[in-house]
DNA sequence: CTCTTGATGCAACTGCGTTGCATTTGCGGC
DNA sequence: GCCGCAAATGCAACGCAGTTGCATCAAGAG
């Protein structure tokens, strides 16, 4: 299902409207190939021409946030929509290329464990992780 | 080698000096149990009543970190000793308390394999990762 | 002790993000 | 289409982390 679709529906569910802005935002953060901070996805949308406040910008992605229709890269405030059936507040695995910014999701079996391990070998009450690769994607390798 | 010592002796071997402030700091970061940010290094050196301004320790734990003598952890400014031998570039592993900061670092020969498994599967060439697990420190569980 | 220059303290400044508040606007009801 | 209410917005002021410029202090070599 489109992210801009999933998230009006959500917007609308807890009450909220679509403006012409918050339509602009949802619809750049879809169409973007890798994720954007706030202060980026705002100067996207003045150069696209959308009168939009920065303030704007960031209350619609702190919506978005907890929503648990965005998520953050590690490591930076950059957004980008949570895959598909994906837990926002547990998985955060991302591969992110440091050429272009593109990111892919991945999950694997051995990763959870090991981590479910970590887990209960610290003294600390976990409650999430985040866990990004860095590397270069097809595409740029060339 | 005691940390101080050493980073003591790459100071003056760049021509540094000596300061009471300097000196302080440095224990204090030998001292500390925890990875600490520099606002947080203030703060202890001047309970502890050493007369230093911010400016003064922000511009030393610069100094130590790109003499390769501290490294930062991941997702907080907070810093600690390099491990002898360690490689600064590559330490990216952390538990981070959610509710005061602290942060502590870790290693896992599991997780180090199953990383390696991922970064084999993926089509991506990947350079590097981070790591962070978050919850709560023992002490901030009361 | 004197002198050089590294280190420091202070204040001003930058950049990011947040908050308060008045104004605008989406949109449900008529 | 028009009205009215609450959501959303824009603007300005603010808070906080970190940086920079500059005058002053002091480490430590001679």
């Amino acid at each position: 299902m489109k992210f801009s679709r999933k998230a009006e529906a959500a917007l609308r569910r807890r009450g909220g409207r679509m403006t012409r802005a918050r339509r602009a935002l949802l619809e750049l953060i879809e169409k973007s190939p890798r994720p954007l901070a706030p202060r980026q996805l705002h100067r996207e949308l003045r150069r696209a021409g959308v009168r939009v406040d920065l303030v704007s910008v960031y209350r619609n992605v702190a919506a978005l946030l907890e929503l648990g229709l965005l998520h953050r890269v590690l490591g930076s405030t950059a957004v980008r929509p949570c895959a598909e059936g994906e837990r926002p507040a547990r998985c955060h695995h991302a591969v992110v290329c440091t050429a272009c910014g593109s990111a892919r999701e991945f999950h694997s079996l051995a990763l959870e464990r090991a981590l479910g391990e970590v887990r209960r070998a610290t003294r600390y009450r976990i409650s999430g992780h985040l866990l990004e690769l860095r590397g270069l994607c097809e595409s740029c390798r060339s």
